[in-house]
DNA sequence: ACCCAGGTGGCCC
DNA sequence: GGGCCACATGGG
């Protein structure tokens, strides 16, 4: 099957087009950072710790003491960096977008990737992710999942985050932040349904071309 | 007692 | 450009 072909079935199959459970494009952002290489529960637990704790502000975060977001993020894990990327995050607001991360709404795709990756703490999947789910903007947020489901269904697809990324964005049947958004949700709902890492095997997949036949390497 | 989870930066070659 | 490592909590 065509990449292009598989593109439109795990939208089909699985996209969500109210995915992410929050709204505000300033907790967006900061659960995007949260949820580094973590379980989205740890990361509603601290998200949940942050509101109640009043701290779930661009100027509330940028006035506390490090300690006090690292107490409220601790169950997120990894809550040092992770406070310390909050703060440059928030910091990086006031400096270049008057507080609002919605102000850089105002800036264009490219423009706006790059300030957000120049902040400390942000790469790649993470700009993306604000840049999206955030802000609307049109680009496709590649992450752990999207490369296994890509590649257990037999894909061979590049190592590099941007060329995977161009890969997709070229062969998907539209490319605006709607299609982008299900997209992103369909291969994550997938791979947590029906392709988990430790077993190959995924008999419900609805996806006729997933696990059919041995499983690939994987280049994670 | 493992392995995994909606990554990033630093250091090395 | 890749390969390896630290970062750390909570769940299976």
């Amino acid at each position: 099957m065509s990449l292009r072909m598989f593109l439109k079935k795990v939208i089909d199959c699985c996209g969500v087009v109210e995915w992410w459970p929050s709204t505000d494009p300033f907790e967006i952002s900061i659960q995007a950072i949260l949820t580094q290489n973590t379980s989205w529960k740890n990361v509603l637990k601290a998200t949940e710790n942050l509101r109640s704790g009043g701290l779930m502000s661009p100027k509330s975060l940028f006035e506390s003491d490090i300690g006090e977001i690292e107490k409220a993020i601790r169950p997120s894990g990894f809550y040092r960096v992770k406070a310390k990327r909050i703060k440059s995050f928030v910091s990086f607001l006031f400096d270049k977008l008057e507080g609002r991360i919605e102000n850089l709404k105002n800036y264009p795709l490219k423009a706006a990737r790059n300030m957000l990756l120049s902040v400390e703490g942000i790469g790649k999947e993470t700009a993306d992710t604000i840049l999206l789910f955030a802000l609307d903007f049109p680009i496709m947020v590649v992450d752990a999942y999207t490369r296994r489901v890509l590649s257990r269904a037999g894909f061979d697809i590049p190592r590099d985050y941007d060329s995977l990324r161009e890969l997709i964005e070229k062969n998907s049947p539209r490319r605006d932040s709607r299609t982008f958004k299900l997209l992103h949700s369909g291969f994550d709902e997938l791979a947590k349904r029906y392709c988990k890492k430790t077993s190959p095997k995924c008999s419900l997949c609805p996806l006729s071309s997933l696990c059919k036949g041995s499983v690939r390497r994987e280049h994670s």
